[in-house]
DNA sequence: TTACTATATGACTATATTATCATATAATCA
DNA sequence: TGATTATATGATAATATAGTCATATAGTAA
């Protein structure tokens, strides 16, 4: 888990927005997902590399794959926070992923 | 100049090793490529990347091209000074770079 | 058991990035 | 002037990354 690791991880749209679902806590698979409109396998890959890079990490529960920030990285990476919670919500892209996550849950579609 | 420009230009280790001898103050092309045994085409490609992105500046004197960090954009991005000044120098091919830019300069290699 | 859902992954294609070589341009210097 | 030095860039090759499709696996539920 090294730094350029880290960076080589952060340097992609996709994975961007998924950092930005997660700041809201843990999700499995499927929401991100259908939240950013991506493909299952290629939306897992994503996670993968973040997963690799020791930026997320994942539990299973049944049959769901829950992923999440993981905070000891964050903690070791002080400029990871900075980057999700100050540089990323900036991003219209973001924004409205973030709008449609908070309707997926209102309406109790998410897993 | 988005986040996600910034991170891509970032992901590199060559990248993030001009940006630790940048740390230093401002040093022409050739100093850079010779500092890190690169060839002189790929160190300009390396820092022209840098500089599309915002994350560096340049200034031309007579026939050398100075670069150096783009202040503007390090206060627009704080984290971008948390990876320089803490994460960057932790690297010990970054450590061994300084040496040698320091050793070139003291013996008046540098432009 | 069979059907269904969630996830991961092999094989592949498409695309982007990095590195190299040759060469062009511009400045300097003898 | 011609030779030299510093830098940039076109063309291309090498490599890495992202995306897709089909399929495998594992868990759940009927």
């Amino acid at each position: 888990m090294d730094i350029v690791q880290v960076l080589k991880a952060l340097a992609d749209e996709n994975r961007i927005r998924i950092l930005n679902l997660l700041k809201t806590g843990e999700l499995c698979v499927c929401d991100i997902e259908r939240t950013l409109g991506l493909q299952q396998s290629n939306t897992s890959r994503h996670l993968n590399k973040l997963k690799l890079a020791g930026i997320i990490d994942s539990r299973k529960k049944s049959q769901w794959v829950y992923f999440r920030l993981n905070d000891e990285t964050f903690l070791k990476f002080p400029f990871l926070s900075m980057i999700i919670n100050e540089e990323i919500e900036k991003l219209p892209v973001c924004q409205a992923d973030s709008a449609l996550l908070k309707m997926h849950k209102c309406t109790g579609i998410t897993c």
